[in-house]
DNA sequence: GCGGCGAGTAGACAGTGTCTACCTAGCTCT
DNA sequence: AGAGCTAGGTAGACACTGTCTACTCGCCGC
C-alpha cells in the first residue's frame, strides 16, 4: 500500500528497511523493492543510480537506528554500567535486527564510503571513548582511544561470532552476558 | 588450462580458490568457475548440488589454509608470544586473503553448517584455549574457555573492522599492532 | 556385442541489474 | 490560451545469473 504523501525515495528506503527485517538481506532485490513500493523496476534509478546505492541508503537507516538505541548512554553517572548497557544493546541489535546488521557491515557497501558510516560511527565511537576514559580514570596507558577501539572490536566480534553459533559451540554457555562481562573487565581492568 | 589428472571436483575448488584470491567474492559465479575449469555450466552440478555448496567447499579450503598457518603455535614455550604470533597471523590472513576471509564468514555459508567449519574451528579454538590457559596459569576466573572466546571474538572483530578502515579512521594509528597488544594484555592480564 | 551408467553438454526458464527510448502530467513563459 | 520544457515514471531490451531437464557420448561388466 503505497503512501502517496511521501516521496518515492523515502518510500523505497522504508520498504527496504521493512523487507530486510522480515525477509533478510537476500530479499533486497531492486525489482522486489520497486514492486512493493508500487512502481516499475526502472523507477528507483531516478533516485539511486545503482542497486548498491539503494542498499547503502537502507543500511544508513540501520546506523541511525543503532545510534538512537545507544544515545544518551554517555551521560550516565556510572560509566562502567553504561558500557555494559551499551554492549547489551549492541548485541541485542545484532540479534533482533539480523538482516539489517548483516547489511550494515557488508564490505561492498562500506568500501567507497557510499553511506554516512564515517560520520555515524565516529559519533558513536566518541561516546565509547568518553565512557572508557571515565571508567579508567587515572590509568595512564594505553590511551582511551586504543582501549575503546579494542573494546569496540571485541563487541563487534562477539556479536558476529555469536550470531552464527560459532561461540555457542565452543564456549558452552547459553547467553552472552558472561562473555560480555569478561570482555569489559578485561579492557577496563578489574572493577 | 585444465589439468586432466585431477578430478573435476578438485579442479572446480582450485579454480574457485584462485578466483576469489584474484577477483574477490563477487567473481565467484557458478558459470565463471565452470568456464575457467573448462567445462559447461551444468557440469559442477554433478559434484555440487547448488552454488552455495560449491562456495562452501571453496571456503573450506580457506579454513584449512588458515589452520595450516596457525599450526604448531600451541607448542611454543612462551604462550604469550605464541598468542601474539597467532593474532598477527590471523590478521595477516584477513588482510592478504581478503576475498577468502570474507567468504569464510558469510552468514549464508555458515548457516546450516554446510562446510566443516565446526570441526575446523573447534580444533583451532582448542589451541587457543590451551595457550590462554598456560598464559594465565594460576588465575582462577574466568575459565580459560571464556577468556579464549572473548579473545577470539576480539581478534576477529579487529580483523573485520580494520579491514574496511573503520578503525583507521577512529583510532589514529597506521598499524594494528598496538591494538593487538592492548587486546592481549587486556584479556591475559598484565605481562 | 551390448545394455547400462557415470560424466558432461546444451538449452530452456525465471529472475536479476543496468541501460535506453518513450510517455505524460504539470509547469513556465510569452 | 497555447507552446515547449522537464521531472518522474513506464516498458522493453540486454547480458548475465542459478537451477532444472533432456540429451549424448564413452567406457564398463556381462
Amino acid at each position: 500500500m503505497p503512501d502517496p504523501d511521501t516521496t518515492l525515495r523515502d518510500r523505497l528506503v522504508a520498504v527496504g528497511v521493512e523487507l530486510v527485517s522480515s525477509d533478510g538481506t537476500g530479499a533486497l532485490t531492486l525489482r522486489e523493492i520497486a514492486r512493493r513500493a508500487g512502481v516499475s523496476h526502472g523507477a528507483p534509478r531516478r533516485y539511486f543510480p545503482t542497486h548498491l546505492s539503494l542498499l547503502s541508503a537502507i543500511a544508513r537507516e540501520g546506523y541511525l537506528d543503532l545510534g538512537r538505541r545507544l544515545a544518551g548512554l554517555g551521560d550516565d553517572a556510572d560509566p562502567r554500567a553504561a558500557l555494559l548497557a551499551l554492549a547489551r544493546r549492541y548485541l541485542d541489535f545484532a540479534h533482533t535486527q539480523r538482516g539489517m546488521f548483516e547489511l550494515m557491515f557488508r564490505h561492498e557497501l562500506l568500501r567507497g564510503n557510499q553511506i554516512g558510516l564515517r560520520e555515524a560511527s565516529r559519533e558513536l565511537f566518541g561516546v565509547l571513548v568518553g565512557l572508557v576514559g571515565r571508567a579508567r580514570a587515572g590509568v595512564p596507558a594505553p590511551p582511551p582511544v586504543v582501549v575503546a577501539g579494542a573494546l569496540w572490536a571485541n563487541l563487534h566480534g562477539i556479536a558476529q561470532l555469536w550470531q552464527w553459533g560459532s561461540l555457542q559451540m565452543t564456549v558452552q554457555t547459553e547467553d552472552v552476558d558472561p562473555l560480555l562481562r569478561a570482555a569489559l573487565d578485561a579492557h577496563l581492568g578489574p572493577a
